[in-house]
RNA sequence: GUGAGUAUGGCGAAGUGGUUAACGCACCGGAUUGUGGUUCCGGCAUUCGUGGGUUCGAUUCCCACUACUCACCCCA
């Protein structure tokens, strides 16, 4: 127990972090672009925040959470995703009051109580966008094109981007009661999982894996959402389609299509790799400000999984990074250099040159094989005779060449070569 | 939460109810004087996830536990 860590969590050892950072740097990038600004919330949050947001009845609050008292006994929620303190946020910090729109990315650790399997981790890790204070479907757009953009040019390869609309607070019960009208008098032939799925979600049935239910639905003729749309959702669910032609981002619709949180309405979208599972989603949330405490207003945003992206990307043999390369070794083949090789050492890293040697008191044949295997450029020797010519030895290990460069001269001499 | 599989040195991986647990990679040392990447030679697990049990004897058989992996539920 004490050597390991805890389950559905990660060590990143060097040479990992590399993509990690890579991948962070790039989204950073991204929203740089789409001029949306850096936001940093808590990674622990009131439970009730996650109750009230996230939706009492989904996995997540009922069975995924970490939630632990504090000393002053408050119930508090290791934050299993990213928008609802983020919105928290908004709220506390009036930013509600800016006339311009709120638009915000994020990156950082979520945490959910779920068993671990490939690209699924208890703690994982989430970048996203969200903007407040706009229900323009042109909104909608500009964040689905964000989150493409990332992912085109993290180099993902083929993504396809699955739409659907939910509907809203009208529209969303009225179908939810055309459908289990429709599939309640033929409960009994559904798998056990959709009978549950039926009370549940029944959304969720479209979803089921098992052809008999497939074939009971068309059967029955079950509505999709998009069957019951209100004429404002349907006005602009078909706002955002055409938005997306026109700036070129593909997709197709999927009217199955259902997320994970109670808080979605109208557009809900989802990046998935073919063949592997979705790396990034998102939808609308009109409700979600106001149902923690703001003043009334709409919300659009998404989120993906780092883990999920990098699991990709090595699945498609893309290694976005690699352990940086070392310029500089130096090589001591006498105690007598030792403080002179302390010296130059210092000198060579204050001129801005990675170096670095050796603290083992290996032999020199050692030494240059630990250079080698370190990537090292150059391996400077110090011996007695240098240290009495007051030079030292610069050899070059990609041509093998060896000169003898004044000690004075050395960080002018590596400057120009490295 | 449900189901299945796996667990041998730093990594990969063979193997057997019984005196010294293959091999490969990595690592360390050497092949005459202060020089790497190739080659050659040598070294490197009193020990086979943890705890019980069966047995004269178990790393090999049985049980439990733990961890990991995969799938389901659900999701990033």
């Amino acid at each position: 127990m004490l050597t390991q860590r805890p389950r559905g969590t990660a060590d990143l050892l060097p040479g990992e972090v590399e993509s990690w950072r890579r991948l962070e740097d790039t989204f950073r990038e991204v929203c740089r672009t789409y001029h949306y600004q850096e936001i940093r919330t808590p990674i622990f949050e009131h439970t009730e925040l996650f109750a009230r947001g996230v939706g009492e009845t989904t996995d997540i609050v009922e069975k995924e959470m970490y939630t632990f008292e504090d000393h002053g006994e408050r119930s508090l929620t290791l934050r299993p995703e990213g928008t609802a303190g983020v919105v928290r946020a908004f709220v506390e910090n009036k930013l509600y009051g800016n006339p311009d729109l709120t638009k915000l990315f994020y990156i950082g650790p979520m945490f959910r109580y779920e068993k671990p399997q490939k690209g699924r981790w208890r703690q994982f890790h989430q970048y996203g966008v969200e903007v407040l204070g706009s229900e323009a479907p042109d909104v909608d757009a500009e964040v689905i094109a964000l989150g493409a953009t990332f992912l085109e040019r993290l180099g993902l390869g083929r993504v396809q981007l699955e739409m659907n609309s939910v509907g809203c607070a009208e529209c969303r019960p009225r179908h939810r009661e055309a459908m289990v009208a429709a599939l309640r008098p033929v409960a009994d032939r559904l798998c056990a999982d959709c009978q549950s799925r039926l009370e549940r979600n029944p959304l969720r049935i479209f979803d089921c894996k098992n052809e008999s239910c497939q074939a009971l639905l068309r059967e029955v003729n079950a509505p999709t959402v998009l069957d019951c749309l209100c004429d404002a959702c349907a006005e602009h669910f078909d706002a955002v389609k055409r938005l997306l032609q026109e700036t070129g981002v593909s997709y197709t619709v999927n009217p199955r299509l259902v997320r994970g949180l109670d808080y979605y309405t109208r557009t809900a979208w989802e990046f998935i790799v073919p063949g592997y599972s979705t790396v990034a989603g998102g939808g609308r949330y009109n409700g979600l400000v106001a149902e923690v405490g703001g003043p009334e207003t709409p919300g659009v945003g998404f989120a993906g999984g780092l883990e999920r992206a990098l699991l990709v990307l090595q699945e498609q043999g893309i290694h976005p990074a690699q352990k940086s390369a070392l310029a500089v070794y130096i090589a001591v083949a006498d105690d007598t250099a030792a403080t002179t090789a302390a010296r130059l050492l210092q000198q060579v890293r204050e001129a801005g040159i990675s170096a670095d040697r050796d603290y083992q008191n290996k032999g020199l044949k050692a030494q240059f094989k630990a250079a080698d295997r370190l990537g090292a450029r150059f391996v400077l020797v110090l011996g007695e005779n240098e240290v009495a010519a007051g030079t030292v030895s610069v050899k070059d290990l990609t041509t093998g060449e060896q000169v003898a460069v004044a000690q004075d001269q050395l960080v002018s001499y590596l400057s120009t070569r490295v």
